[in-house]
DNA sequence: CCGGAACTACGACGTGACCT
DNA sequence: AGGTCACGTCGTAGTTCCGG
């Protein structure tokens, strides 16, 4: 059973992690009764804290927007990730690198010991290789998070891989990173399916649209998108041909190797993309099975030409 | 369009623990 | 014993949904 006041700082922090809560599930979360949970709103309204209430089916409580940032409130392993992505973001994101700076001094200055202490080791053994400039702006990013926590609809231009223009409207699920570039996993209503899209490609800024009930993602949207990833955004492409099942192969075979969909009872196809014939020849080595060539032929002079530097190297 | 059901926040009140 | 505080119960009011 938590303090009043250990409680009143854990509802602050439930609220700010959504954006609307039922009474009963904050009751639920903090193990007391709503009228308690409601007594505790008043609280943080009396500290400054802008609580908005509806009734009604739907109904529940959020965090309005007051005229200043109420005090932030993070429990253990929240501000640890903090620190890390502050770090990380702040070489793959342009436009908050001096913001960031800024945001992990006042951390490190609250926060204690024992975090610290976990906080700067990834930071101290992580080496920072130079990665060219950044590829995403923090303000679309930052936009493109909070449709996505919201469940609102998007709607935008993008430019697709062989570059034909198109105006979007999805509802968008997840921001996810591969490398440096940033994708937008969501649901498109006009393919009626699931798709990523490479945040760089937007052109201009997404208009954010109304509210929608989210649908619960396939299981294995995830995977298949990350596969699709490794494959789809690259200039240098190729399927090839390998022995044994999707299942089978799914546990050897490194998700950013590429695509694998199965073929027949006892082979499956691997689709391999990359940025370069060099990049390609790697990734193929890697692996590490027999495979054969079916689609990408237009590819083999520059294959040929990688091989044969390379034979020219260690022969 | 209307009325009832369902859901939710809100207010009044009683109870129990703790402190002086 | 009396005051204070935190909590839960119960009834009320507002909002939304849905069937006739």
């Amino acid at each position: 059973m938590l303090s009043t006041s250990a409680r009143l700082l854990r509802l602050a922090s439930l609220l700010q992690s959504r954006r609307h809560w039922p009474g009963q599930a904050l009751a639920g979360e903090l193990g007391v009764d709503a009228r308690t949970v409601r007594r505790d709103v008043d609280r943080l309204r009396e500290l400054g804290y802008p609580v908005e209430a509806s009734s009604g089916v739907g109904g529940g409580y959020g965090l309005g927007r007051g005229a200043d940032l109420p005090p932030l409130v993070l429990d253990d392993e929240e501000a640890v990730a903090l620190a890390i992505a502050l770090r990380a973001a702040s070489a793959n994101v342009g436009g908050i690198e001096s913001t960031a700076l800024r945001l992990l001094a006042k951390l490190d200055q609250l926060m204690p010991t024992r975090l610290r202490r976990r906080a700067t080791a990834l930071h101290a053994v992580t080496l920072s290789l130079r990665t060219g400039p950044p590829l995403v702006d923090a303000s679309l990013l930052s936009e493109l998070a909070m449709a996505c926590r919201d469940s609102r609809r998007l709607r935008f231009r993008y430019r697709n891989h062989p570059g034909e223009k198109s105006q979007r409207e999805v509802e968008p699920l997840r921001l996810a990173n591969y490398g440096r570039r940033w994708y937008l996993i969501a649901w498109d209503p006009s393919r009626e399916d699931w798709r990523s899209f490479r945040v760089d490609r937007f052109e201009g800024a997404p208009s954010v649209g109304e509210a929608f009930v989210p649908r619960p993602p396939p299981p294995d949207v995830a995977a298949k998108l990350e596969r699709g990833i490794a494959y789809a955004p690259f200039t240098c492409r190729v399927t090839l041909r390998l022995a044994g099942t999707v299942s089978e192969l799914e546990s050897v075979i490194p998700v950013w190797c590429g695509l694998l969909e199965p073929e027949t009872d006892t082979h499956s196809l691997l689709r391999v993309g990359a940025d370069s014939p060099e990049a390609l020849v790697a990734q193929i080595l890697m692996i590490g099975r027999e495979v054969t060539l079916v689609e990408g032929q237009d590819l083999v002079p520059a294959v040929r030409q990688v091989l044969a530097r390379l034979g020219t190297l260690f022969g």
